[in-house]
DNA sequence: CTGAAAGCGCTTACAG
DNA sequence: CTGAAAGCGCTTACAG
């Protein structure tokens, strides 16, 4: 049986209101008293129960993340791992907790639902990007905190932490056009998803600026997996692109194996840019240039973000976008590559 | 202000105690009074605040995942991704919660200690695998149910669940044997990780049963990450292998990018083989010989352990051990490459 | 600065 | 089969 704050309170000749003051930090205790009821604390090793605490406090000090699985291969990508490993360690320095769903889609309707509302967690990071999600939509008519991992598209008053997608094409994009490029192609994500939109647009900005039309034909849309990549280039191949940008590096692998595979080189015949710089990206012949964006600190941000909106609900909508960069490796062609 | 069994109970036209039995599935209610009180419940979309029924029944419906993040790169590898897949799919089904964890090592006295005892959880899967586990000693003496993903090496009684480790790299080893490789050598997990020491052990069963001395110099210890795989092919091609196993296939990749590196060929020159069947494994080349573990079941076999064992605590203790199964492509030469 | 008391929203003997 | 009541372990006015 582990203790209760009655036990801690007889041990130090105390109550059980004094007991739970010092552990709540309030300032109305003698610094003896306190100093007694640290000691036995640290002494017998006590942890409060949180579930009493919730009931009686109204809060629990646990935030959720709600993670979609809609798409299969989802974990064969590294964005998740690393917003997770992000939302984590934030959380864990802030004392909160985290509470995980993987959301599949079946379930969605029915244990999703369910869940955010049982009482047991203080607020919600939705890790949704998809332009219309049922979950948000639920969200916006209820009380309970939350912070969106990618911007919403339409609603204002949505807290959100996001990359700048569309700058980060673009200047990709920009990139190879100031190599000397004519021809370039982009392997786009998902329209319903945000980032896919983005990026397609900071693609589009790019050529435009620069006074080349877009070839519709050049513009293929793919799921972010490297099936997905490849597939996706192999169709591009006959319409001849010198280059291609692709809004994932996971997809861009994909699309240098389907270069390779029909004997051509890159950067030389086709110059290849992707997005995210996952570890990988440095370390496939010929190296990824690439778009970085920080995934591990969109995460520790958007926790950062919503502990705040939950201890200070009057809060203006937080709309945090954060810049991403360029990396320019051997693939786009602007570095000679060195081969063994 | 979210509903109460009060509320729901007055709508009813039935007392709070009633409603509850019918939300627990109590046989004591007749089916009117459960039509009726469903019907409400499902009509104002009514949850039960789980901290209070988590003080009052003494369990919540929670389990907790804990994951070191000792290895700094541990993202890198989807080995974790699949297992939180695995154990949050079958949680879902099992209409259970799962709270993560991801344990830095600086947290884990404090933080970790703070949280596993604080009646939120109804027990928790590590994902510890090393073989003396600071948190899995705490566990030892404390109630609270716990199954490790991983088997431990001296307690039986201790539930785990595990893949077949030392069989799956003595197949692998022993299949680069048949091929007619004569200097075998091994790149090895951590030794302080169980995973480590099994497969290095039916590295070495392997040898041993084909009449074949181990060479020392022809087994190194790296971390199980690709940078870690091939600083330790470098370092072992002074001894000229004409095979090599890897205890990952992270490792084996990054072996894989060595061997090329000094212009050597896989399998011509040396032949790699490595271990998870991770999906890279297949769209490398030459494609990956490796021996595949269901990572992902791991995950959704721990889970339903560990409910079982809630559920039923005078449980035998549970060893799990899961077969794995050689996939053999290209890079180990039973299979002629097609290169392109 | 401190303690007695009410209350958070459930579950579960207990009595009928 | 049903309801009134006690209790789970906390927090937090309230009174002193």
């Amino acid at each position: 049986m582990p203790l209760t704050l009655e036990d801690i309170a007889r041990i130090a000749g105390t109550s059980r209101s004094t007991v739970s003051r010092v552990i709540n930090g309030d300032q109305n205790v003698s610094e003896a008293t306190r100093t007694k009821v640290m000691d036995v604390i640290s002494k017998v090793n006590f942890q409060p129960n949180l579930a009493a605490r919730g009931l009686a406090a109204g809060h629990t000090g646990i935030l959720g993340l709600v993670i979609p699985m809609g798409v299969s291969a989802i974990f064969a990508d590294p964005f998740f791992p690393l917003l997770i490993q992000g939302v984590s360690g934030q959380c864990n320095s802030r004392d909160v907790s985290v509470m995980l769903w993987l959301a599949e889609p079946e379930f969605e309707r029915r244990t999703i639902n369910n869940v955010l509302y049982n009482g047991l967690i203080d607020g919600v990071i939705i890790a949704s990007m998809l332009t219309d999600d049922s979950l948000v939509d639920a969200l916006r008519n209820k009380s309970l905190p939350f912070v969106l991992v990618g911007r919403h598209p339409t609603d204002e008053h949505i807290h959100y932490v996001d990359s700048d997608n569309r700058s980060g094409a673009y200047q990709a994009v920009l990139h190879m056009v100031r190599m000397g490029r004519k021809r370039i192609a982009c392997i786009n994500g998902p329209a319903n998803m945000i980032a896919g939109m983005d990026r397609a647009r900071g693609y589009r900005d790019a050529l435009k600026e620069r006074g080349i039309s877009l070839q519709p034909e050049l513009v293929v849309e793919a799921d972010f997996t490297d099936p997905g990549g490849y597939a996706a280039m192999k169709q591009l191949m006959q319409y001849r692109p010198d280059a291609v940008f692709a809004a994932s590096d996971t997809m861009a692998i994909g699309a240098v194996r389907a270069i390779h595979e029909l004997g051509l080189r890159v950067p030389e015949d086709i110059a290849v840019v992707g997005f995210d710089d996952i570890p990988m990206a440095s370390r496939i012949t010929p190296s990824l240039t690439t778009v970085r964006q920080p995934i591990s600190r969109i995460g520790a941000i958007a926790a950062d973000t919503l502990i705040d909106l939950i201890e200070n609900p009057s809060d203006r909508p937080q709309h945090i976008i954060l810049p991403t960069e360029l990396v320019i490796r051997e693939s786009c062609g602007a570095i000679h590559p060195v081969r063994s």
